[in-house]
Parts: structure tokens; C-alpha cells; sequence
RNA sequence: CGGGGCGUGGUGCAGGGGUAGCACGCCACUUUUGGGAAGUGGAGGUCGGCGGUUCGAAUCCGCCCGCCCCGACCA
């Protein structure tokens, strides 16, 4: 490709306020907006994505993944018949078609996989089966954010797993599981398996593969001490012993204005975590039912895990309460406690670490009034005990009691065992050895190609641009030809033509443009090997050789073809190296995942 | 959906009641050619839209639309 007839320009600058990452994805031409979370792909930033596509398809195929393709606009009753339609609510985007049917834009494909599968497997001789395409989904999302960290419009490599039972399912999981280490880890990506929260899906297990990075909007807990990692959505932490200490009586305390834990905890000069702090939601339980009060009672210091709530309570909806909605459920914002509150007037739910303490500090749902020797269990009413708290730093493991540690993550992949919830509700049905029909089981495995990218341009760029590896770069080769004398232009061209016969994909900035605009569009780029062909390579009698990042080398003109394979074959087994040490790790991290030989 | 910010040539921005400006980019010519060259000449904008105030609106007011950031949210 000559970059005089490439689409597409870079440019010196984008918006300020965008992320660094996606501002040089920008600059370098490779995408550009066209509306809130919608992209398009210039040919560069195309060229990228084909190579994530072949890395996905070469991985899912190797695990036995068959490609298929599936529609992207399909008929509600699809959506009705697995219910969710009505269970999912704005992030599915709806509209008629002319005959005024209800249609929807795919958000992922489950529910034609099962269709599929109704129609196409009958036998347990048709088992097990793993499809999967790379195709549009859309989600109507509330907020995108980041560039291409959470659009609505996005590519996913979705696959899913047919099985006859769980144990058909656990072999087809563990295969993914390794699959979208080595998919990340070829895309120049390092990342971590957290176990994720299982949502509505009823699901077994899920987990989530994470490119740790703090510009990164989940947050994850780990524990360096015996592996542990979770999504802070599902994370739970070691509880304490039971205290022992006798219960003393209630009596209210006035604490003028000290209305948040750290005034009320300073005024009585406690520990924070001695106050059992309410935290008021207003939950829809049922989809268009009117919201009630929800009560979360969690330690002083404490983040309500809002994922953990809304599975307790089973929340459609959830949102933060007004100080009206909790006056009038007979609460007072800033001194708040399930004491006292009727079972009408809201749900109490309450960490279970709190139930392990005695003679706590709560609201008296009175201004200016706190409780001493608030008891959990003889003191209010609960209707749920849970683990409410989010996991923080320091926190003790669940399982070995070290502490804690909180990082920040792009999830650039999920694995999630369905079940039999899509097969059930479609009639994905097959007969099994003794004619009996039986539920397929299904697996639903998605990486989105969009934030993968997202993730490559984030790990790999530095502040001349992308640094991007040889295996995702668009081109393997930027050739500069410097100045307009008759030999270099000459030496250029023909050096073009030799890397390009020899299968080499090079960028040849044939411009008639200085130097430094040349080179400086080549780093923008991240391209990782340039040729540079000038009149001063040729006073050394022949061209350049220098990588993304890195040295330059004079090399004699009549061996540039082999001098310029075997850097890239250099460059190509230094990122083989890089990959098997990055999945050395995960053999022993499945065997201890799942159980058994990695 | 709440809070904040922004919308002005292709890109990034300034201007903030008197008729549109800078840098980069673009076109032409000349001189240049190892890290975003220089000169000369030029093209390019109904200042997001609609309505209002005013002798006069990019500028003030109202409504709407779009985009960014924080939060809610994120099957």
C-alpha cells in the first residue's frame, strides 16, 4: 500500500478530553465517531481488527468451533419466548418493521442458537457442538465511555457450547478458559480470570477475563497470597469470629450534625467500623411494579455491593433513595436504622458481618440521634442477611485470610455457563440414548473485538503513538523514502516491490513530504519495523533498518529482502516468547480452577 | 436519568452585541529534504437547529438536537 493513495489521514491532534489511548487510535487514522458509541473503521484500524479476527478464528477453531453467521435484526417474539423481552429493558433496542412487527437489534445470540439448535440437533449423537460467529451486537447503552471501551455498536466473537449435560459443559468451558488467555495473550494483551457475578442467567459458574489497566471501569479483588480473584461484584471476604461480648442496653445518644459516619465516628470517638451504617435503594422487584425502600446495612467504612443487593433482594431495578422516599417509609437521611421500620415500609437488608458484632453505633431515625449498643439481631427487624459490603483493599480472603488487594480492569472477554435456561424456554431438545428428550446444556463465551483493540492500543503505545506488536500492526513494514533524488526514489520503489512480492506487508510513504512528517506518521501508526531509504543511507551504500521500538542500522541495499525477513521473524519469535510466558501460568491456574490435569 | 462542560472552515481551538479569527491541514508556484520545512498567492464557515429580544445576534434569552466528562446504569 502507498500512503499516497490511502484513505484515511492521521492528524496532529484529537479532543483533549478523550482517553490517551484513543485519542492516538484517532490520530492515527485507524477509527473515527460517528455518533455516541458508534464507530467506524478506517482502513488501518480495519486492517488491525482482520488480525484479531484471525487470531479468534484460528483459536476457536482449534478448540472445535465451527463459524457460522447469525442475524442482527430479529423478530420480538424470539425475545418472548425467552424472556427477555420483558425482562431487559432499555439497552434493547426496539422499533417495527413496515408491517408493524416488533423487532430487535441482537444484543448477543442466544436466543438463535437455541433456535437453531432446536431445528438441527435431535440425537445426543448431534452433541456436543460449538458454533460461534463474529458479528454486530447492539446495546443501548445508558452511558458509552472511553472511546472503545463501551460502545453500543460493537463486533463480538460470541460462541457457544451445546452439550448433553454439565460434564459435556465444565469440558467445553475449561477450553474457552484457555482459549481467551492465548487470544489475548497473541493480541499483545496480559490478562487475568476473575469469577464474575452469574446475573439473571442462573448460571453456574462465570468468569471474566480482565487487561488490568487503571483507566479501567471495573474493579477487581485479589489475593496475592492463594490466588483469589473476583469481580468486586462477587467477591466475598473472610468473616470474623463471632464477638462475645455481652449485649448492653439501647439507649440513645444525640449527636448533633453528625450525620455522615466519619462526624458520627469522630463526635463518639469510635472506630468507623463500629457503626451500622443504612444505605436507603429504591428497588423495582418486578418490572413496572411501583419501587419500595430498600435498607442496606453495612459496617461504617463500607461500599454497598450493589450486584450483591440486587440478587438478594432480586431487583429489576435499583437506584439510590431521595431523602423524601426515605422520610416517607419513616426514616430520617442521616440517621438511619432498620429500627423501628415497619415490614411495609422497607426491605432491611443487612451484611452478615454485622451479625458478628455486638453493640453497634446506628441511626435513630431521628435528627440528631444516634443508638449505642445497637444489636443487629435483638434490635430491628431483617429480612435478609447477605454480604452486603463490598470488598476493599486490605480486607481478609475468603479463603486464606490474607489480605486483600483492589485493582481497576478492562474486560475484554466473558465465559458464562448458561445452563438450561435458553434450551428449556426455545425447545433446543435432543433424545438421549434411551429415547428420553432432554435440554441441551449450553456454554455462552464473548470477547468484543472493539475493546480488545481498545486494550492493544492502551498496553502497547508510548508518546510518539501506537507501539503496536507485529501480530496486530496493520502493516509489517513502513518504507520512507527521504527526498525526491532520482536513486533513492529508485532504490525505494524497488525495494517496495521486492518486500511486497516476498508476501512482506509494507507501508511505503512514497510523499512527496519532509522527512519528519513521514516519520512521525510511521511511530504514529505503530507500525514496528520502517525501512528508510535516503540520500544519506545511501552515502552508506543502502537503506535503514529500524524497529518501532528501538535502534537504527545501516544494512547493504542488495540484502534488504533478507535482512528485513529476518527482523520480522525476529520480532515474531520474541512475541511467541512473550505469549508462552504468559500462558505458562495458566496451566497451573486451571488445574486448580477447575481440578484435574490442566 | 441526575450533575458539569462543549458545539465557530477538513482537524484542534480563540472570539462573546457592530457583520468572522488563529494554528495545523488543503490547492498553486518557488526554494527545500533525517524528526511534524520556508516564502508567495489562494480556496474553504447560513458560527448545531428553531424561535425570541434588538436598528443590528456567533455573542443575550427560550426551546430543541448533538457530543464529551462524573455519577446512576452496563443480560
Amino acid at each position: 500500500m502507498r500512503v499516497s493513495a490511502l484513505f484515511g489521514t492521521t492528524r496532529r491532534s484529537a479532543p483533549g478530553e478523550e482517553l490517551e489511548s484513543h485519542q492516538l487510535l484517532l490520530r492515527a487514522g485507524f477509527v473515527q465517531q460517528l455518533a455516541t458509541g458508534i464507530f467506524s473503521y478506517l482502513p488501518m484500524g480495519w486492517r488491525t481488527e482482520q488480525k484479531l479476527r484471525r487470531i479468534l478464528r484460528e483459536e476457536m477453531n482449534a478448540l472445535g468451533g465451527q463459524e457460522l453467521c447469525m442475524p442482527v435484526v430479529q423478530p420480538a417474539e424470539l425475545w418472548q419466548r425467552s424472556g427477555r423481552w420483558d425482562h431487559i429493558d432499555q439497552v434493547l433496542l426496539r422499533f417495527q418493521d413496515r408491517r408493524g412487527r416488533d423487532m430487535a437489534l441482537a444484543l448477543s445470540h442466544e436466543e438463535v442458537v437455541a433456535d437453531l439448535t432446536a431445528a438441527n440437533v435431535s440425537s445426543y449423537r448431534d452433541l456436543p457442538r460449538i458454533v460461534y460467529h463474529i458479528q454486530t451486537k447492539f446495546r443501548d447503552e445508558p452511558r458509552s465511555r472511553g472511546g472503545l471501551l463501551r460502545t453500543r455498536e460493537f463486533t463480538m466473537k460470541d460462541s457457544y457450547s451445546l452439550d448433553r449435560d454439565q460434564a459435556g459443559l465444565e469440558l467445553a468451558y475449561r477450553a474457552h478458559f484457555v482459549a481467551y488467555f492465548r487470544i489475548a495473550a497473541r493480541a499483545g494483551v496480559p490478562v487475568v480470570a476473575v469469577l464474575s457475578d452469574v446475573g439473571v442467567h442462573g448460571g453456574n459458574l462465570a468468569h471474566e477475563f480482565m487487561y488490568l489497566t487503571e483507566v479501567g471501569e471495573d474493579t477487581l479483588v485479589f489475593c496475592s497470597s492463594c490466588g483469589y480473584a473476583a469481580n468486586q461484584e462477587v467477591a466475598e471476604t473472610g468473616l470474623p469470629e463471632p464477638e462475645s461480648e455481652p449485649e448492653q442496653e439501647l439507649e440513645e445518644v444525640e449527636t448533633p450534625g453528625a450525620s455522615s459516619v466519619a462526624e458520627l465516628s469522630a463526635y463518639l470517638q469510635i472506630d468507623p467500623s463500629r457503626v451500622a451504617k443504612s444505605v436507603a435503594f429504591m428497588a423495582e422487584l418486578e418490572r413496572a411494579q411501583p419501587a419500595r425502600l430498600v435498607l442496606a446495612v453495612v459496617p461504617g467504612p463500607s461500599e454497598v455491593n450493589l450486584a450483591q443487593l440486587r440478587n438478594a433482594i432480586g431487583a429489576v431495578d435499583l437506584r439510590t433513595a431521595t431523602p423524601e422516599e426515605v422520610g416517607r417509609g419513616g426514616g430520617v437521611a442521616g440517621y438511619m436504622s432498620p429500627r423501628g421500620l415497619s415490614a411495609d415500609a422497607a426491605i432491611v437488608v443487612a451484611d452478615e458481618l454485622l451479625t458478628r458484632r455486638r453493640n453497634l453505633v446506628a441511626g435513630a431515625n431521628r435528627t440528631g440521634w444516634h443508638l449505642r449498643n445497637f444489636n443487629l439481631n435483638r434490635d430491628c427487624r431483617v429480612d435478609k442477611v447477605t454480604r452486603l459490603a463490598a470488598a476493599a483493599t486490605g480486607d481478609p480472603c475468603r479463603n486464606c485470610g490474607s489480605p486483600l488487594s483492589v485493582r481497576k480492569g478492562i474486560e475484554y472477554g466473558n465465559i458464562f455457563q448458561l445452563g438450561t435456561r435458553y434450551s428449556v424456554t426455545l425447545g433446543a431438545l435432543y433424545h438421549d440414548e434411551v429415547g428420553q428428550q432432554q435440554p441441551v446444556v449450553m456454554g455462552s463465551y464473548g470477547i468484543g473485538l472493539g475493546r480488545l483493540l481498545a486494550c492493544v492500543a492502551e498496553e502497547h503505545h508510548d508518546d510518539r503513538g501506537l507501539t503496536l506488536p507485529i501480530g496486530v500492526a496493520p502493516f509489517e513494514v513502513a518504507l520512507v523514502s527521504v527526498g525526491q533524488d532520482g536513486e533513492v526514489t529508485e532504490l525505494a520503489e524497488s525495494t517496495y516491490r521486492e518486500l511486497t512480492e516476498a508476501g512482506v506487508e509494507v507501508l511505503f510513504d512514497d510523499r512527496d513530504a519532509s522527512p519528519g512528517v513521514k516519520f512521525a506518521d510511521a511511530d504514529l501508526r505503530g507500525i514496528p519495523l520502517r525501512v528508510t531509504v535516503s540520500p544519506r543511507s545511501l552515502k552508506a551504500h543502502g537503506a535503514e533498518l529500524k524497529r518501532r521500538i528501538g535502534e537504527p542500522r545501516t544494512i547493504p541495499r542488495d540484502t534488504v529482502l533478507a535482512e528485513v525477513l529476518e527482523e520480522l521473524g525476529a520480532l515474531r519469535r520474541e512475541e511467541r516468547e512473550w505469549v508462552s510466558s504468559q500462558l505458562d501460568p495458566v496451566r497451573a491456574l486451571v488445574a486448580q480452577t477447575f481440578g484435574g490435569e490442566g
